[in-house]
DNA sequence: TACAATATACGAGGAACTTCGTTAAACACT
DNA sequence: AGTGTTTAACGAAGTTCCTCGTATATTGTA
């Protein structure tokens, strides 16, 4: 059972790309990357490598052309970073960090406000 | 007005310390930090020193030891990763965050849902 | 005044991260 | 087969981050 790390901000932002059209090729990637700000397709290789290295991503290798996709799903992955910013920006406290998002707030649709209100009682009684 | 960078995961276990006890020296400081975990002194002085060249920190030299405080609040800082997170793995949803952040959950405090659910009211009634 | 303690400043070094150029292999087409 | 295209692999260089040792200044005190 590996370690997978907590991806960086370039990974991540790879990761938002492969979550929407995994898998792919490097070059599919690479496509969607070039199409906010210049990069190089080896560079766009190379962190590819580097992520399978870590374990960020799984890749097939039966072709010539690589095929990738995401260790983690994008849900799996939020989890794990917000766990993350709780515990070491919020003091472990879950309800404190929704208070402070729900505080900084700009117009939420109603249609969410429900669904975070359902939530909100689904947990409540669920304890 | 100068952009003060997001702070890194050292400097802000530091900042934690510091919104807690400051303002304070970096002897305190380091009092703290070595609470848990062996760093040298000159180690916790150079990160200050860092963090006030980036303006993550304000300091007072009157005196011969110098008196660091934080530049941002704890609030305003959460406010601010909770916006970079949002950005980058929520697609700047902040209710897709709340309900991520309610989903993985553990038991909280019946006062702390009824806080929230009160934000959400007030939250409601203002759109 | 001289010595010890405590502080700052500074730079070096290593690790992680990111970018890119070069090389070599696989493939496609004439 | 020969040429051009596409790909992977690799290493080097630049950057940021973190740690620490050394040098220097200030303060207190015997």
């Amino acid at each position: 059972m590996k370690n997978i790390p907590k991806p960086t901000k370039t990974e991540l932002a790879i990761l938002n790309i492969m979550w929407q059209i995994s898998p792919a090729t490097v070059r599919q990637i690479h496509e969607e990357i070039i199409k906010n700000g210049k990069t190089s397709y080896t560079t766009t290789l190379k962190m590819l490598q580097v992520m399978h290295q870590k374990g960020l991503v799984s890749r097939n290798s039966e072709h010539k052309a690589h095929i990738y996709q995401p260790a983690l799903s994008k849900k799996e992955t939020q989890r794990q970073m917000l766990e993350d910013l709780k515990n070491r920006l919020f003091g472990g406290s879950i309800s404190s960090l929704v208070l402070q998002a729900l505080g900084t707030n700009e117009t939420t649709k109603q249609s969410e406000l429900d669904e975070i209100k359902a939530l909100l009682e689904k947990v409540e009684h669920n304890q």
